[in-house]
DNA sequence: ACCGGATGTGAACGCAGGCTAACCTGTTCG
DNA sequence: CGAACAGGTTAGCCTGCGTTCACATCCGGT
């Protein structure tokens, strides 16, 4: 049996990733984990802290997968495709809990917010270390544009219903994202 | 002089984009307008309806550049590249809109979302019917996806800022999305 | 048995913030 | 000239909703 915590964490990456934020009361939450609103309470001072620990959660998973992968993988382009699989897995299993840190962030507030993307440039960071070398026709502005692009390109999916089953979704993210990534010239007419 | 409802329209769209709907007060679009809080209401109905007329525009604009280019091109990679360049140049020199109309749809409700959701179908589908013919390894909706996707690379340079100039961003943002909807197989390592 | 902590409940509080009310000023036009 | 309207202002209403309070209940330890 899984913790009252756990549950209602669920819960709120459901409802967050479904209908917005704001558009969530903290009884929906409770309710939806099988207590009143303020039990909630119990077990997060706040609904920020909700979203707070589902941001915190997202991030620390991806950038633990992603650190790991230059390690394993020295040669940049075999780290790339070990890079874009990880995210694109993680967009594909972990749906809501990616839509929820792409989307509201902005509902956090101050402090937490800032360590929350001074995590996500940490792990723009391993990406860019990763593109560089491949692409030595771009400054770093624009790898870090690039970068940057491509991980919207695959989180758009868990923002959206895609009505594709998730391996040929996966397949399709990985080519698209190495694709926009790796070409340097626009692919030549038919 | 720009009429008032303009500048409100500006201001809103400004503040929209940087701060969120739901972070923005009626007394902050006002007095960024140059007038209190309550004056808003001489000319439009509600915080609402100023959001939505800020995402009926952006919709409007790129329906009607859209619509007008597989007339004049009917070449589908030629139309193509126009429908990229099009967006692309939007997303450059009307960030602001282009920003709230892609995150801040959500805090619409009902009715309105639903034609505004109507129309972005619209506009998604010139970009099928575009790209279907030059990816016939592709199902109708794996290209939905695919065309999604570009879009969310494309729009995401609003919604965060880029240390690059325009025209090269507007270059690297072109390559890439052409690169992505048109490469049928992951580049080659180096 | 008894106590204390963890967990849940219904009731109520407080307040931010969107919106309305009442009023003032200029400008236009018959 | 004065009615009417457009467009502002300040003060205040009111509702939703996040949060707190006081109180039950269940349980584990001594």
């Amino acid at each position: 049996m899984t913790p009252r915590r756990e549950l209602l964490l669920q819960a709120a990456a459901d409802l967050f990733a479904s209908r917005g934020y704001h558009a969530v009361g903290i009884d929906d939450i409770g309710s939806a984990a099988g207590i009143t609103g303020p039990g909630v309470y119990r077990h997060f001072a706040s609904k920020q802290a909700l979203l707070e620990a589902l941001c915190d959660r997202a991030m620390t998973r991806l950038l633990d997968l992603a650190r790991a992968v230059p390690a394993s993988q020295q040669e940049p382009h075999a780290a790339l495709e070990a890079l874009v699989e990880v995210h694109v897995d993680f967009a594909v299993v972990e749906r809501d809990l990616l839509g929820v840190w792409a989307r509201e962030q902005r509902a956090l507030s101050g402090e937490v917010r800032r360590s929350l993307r001074d995590r996500q440039r940490s792990y723009e960071r391993v990406w860019r270390d990763v593109v560089s070398p491949l692409r030595d026709d771009l400054s770093s502005d624009e790898v870090a544009v690039a970068v940057g692009s491509t991980l919207a390109l695959i989180n758009a999916t868990a923002l959206f219903d895609a009505k594709v089953p998730p391996d040929r979704l996966g397949l399709l993210l990985r080519r698209m994202s190495l694709s926009a990534l790796l070409a340097r010239r626009i692919p030549t007419r038919s």
